[in-house]
DNA sequence: ACGGATGTTCGCGC
DNA sequence: CGCGCGAACATCCG
């Protein structure tokens, strides 16, 4: 699920929730998503701190606490967070702080493809190579054709292969970068190193309004403390491609197509997106 | 009932 | 360098 909207959305859940409180106690089940390191590792780095600053890079979180103490994390597929009372039990939590008001944030994530790691400040995690390696960020750069110009010469992929590759651009992923082709009417299989100014001048301003609408669409009204974003089961889908194969082309009346990309299923119009 | 797909990333082999 | 594949894991849909 997690793509940069829904990344940004928890960054902001988790100021709105933790930012200035004190964390009674950290702790973590012993699971994939903290890798090597130990869960009394994770307790001890974190239990009493205080969370000073939270940040998004492209689709990871990073967390500061004083005194020092850093963390980094990442939602995978169905990861995500959660603020319950201290009571609760939360399925699939696999990393929890109690916080000094009687609440706790849960990270839940049923798949196991998220990831938390440790460090010992903020800079340090903000050094990991997973984040040094990423590409300027689809909402913050900001994106503009020039850059994005930049990051995709000479490349040979096609451009929606190159959209979900975190190190050219971080942030978008499979439903995003498939909108913001739509947005810039750009077919998904043209070659990404090919594309000509105004080209890439219009994937600039998709892929902003892409973000946008994405955010708008998981937090219509800001964050708020404690009603968390979830999608209604019969709600209806709001995208304009993603998901649509089979029906009308909201631009062309055309119908929407898909087929599988670099392991992936891509949307789009065949009419008018060239 | 079961096969296939799902918003991510990584490593491998060609 | 580029690409396809499988793996990690759980659920849902037809």
């Amino acid at each position: 699920m997690p793509e940069l909207p829904e990344v940004e959305h928890a960054a902001r859940s988790l100021r709105a929730w933790m930012l200035g409180r004190r964390v009674i106690r950290a702790a973590a089940s012993p699971t994939r998503i903290l890798r090597t390191q130990s869960p009394r590792l994770l307790a001890m780095r974190l239990s009493g701190r205080i969370l000073e600053r939270v940040e998004r890079r492209g689709k990871w979180l990073l967390l500061g606490f004083a005194p020092p103490a850093g963390l980094l994390l990442h939602l995978g597929m169905t990861g995500k967070l959660v603020r319950r009372r201290l009571q609760e039990r939360e399925p699939y939590s696999h990393v929890r702080f109690v916080l000094d008001d009687g609440s706790v944030v849960h990270l839940v994530d049923p798949r196991k493809f998220g990831r938390a790691t440790c460090f010992r400040s903020f800079e340090e995690a903000a050094r990991a190579p997973e984040i040094a390696a990423l590409g300027p960020d689809a909402r913050d750069a900001p994106l503009t054709a020039g850059l994005l110009a930049e990051r995709l010469a000479g490349l040979r992929r096609p451009i929606k292969v190159a959209l979900l590759d975190q190190r050219l651009v971080a942030g978008l992923g499979n439903l995003h970068a498939a909108e913001a082709l739509f947005r810039a009417r750009l077919g998904p299989r043209r070659l990404a190193g090919r594309l000509g100014h105004e080209e890439l001048s219009r994937l600039s301003r998709a892929i902003a309004e892409t973000i946008d609408f994405g955010l708008k669409t998981i937090e219509p009204e800001g964050v708020d403390g404690d009603v968390e974003y979830v999608e209604e089961p019969g709600a209806e889908n709001p995208y304009l491609v993603y998901g649509k194969a089979g029906e009308p082309c909201s631009r062309c009346g055309a119908r929407l197509h898909s087929f599988a990309q670099g392991g992936r299923t891509t949307f789009y119009c065949p009419r008018c997106q060239r």
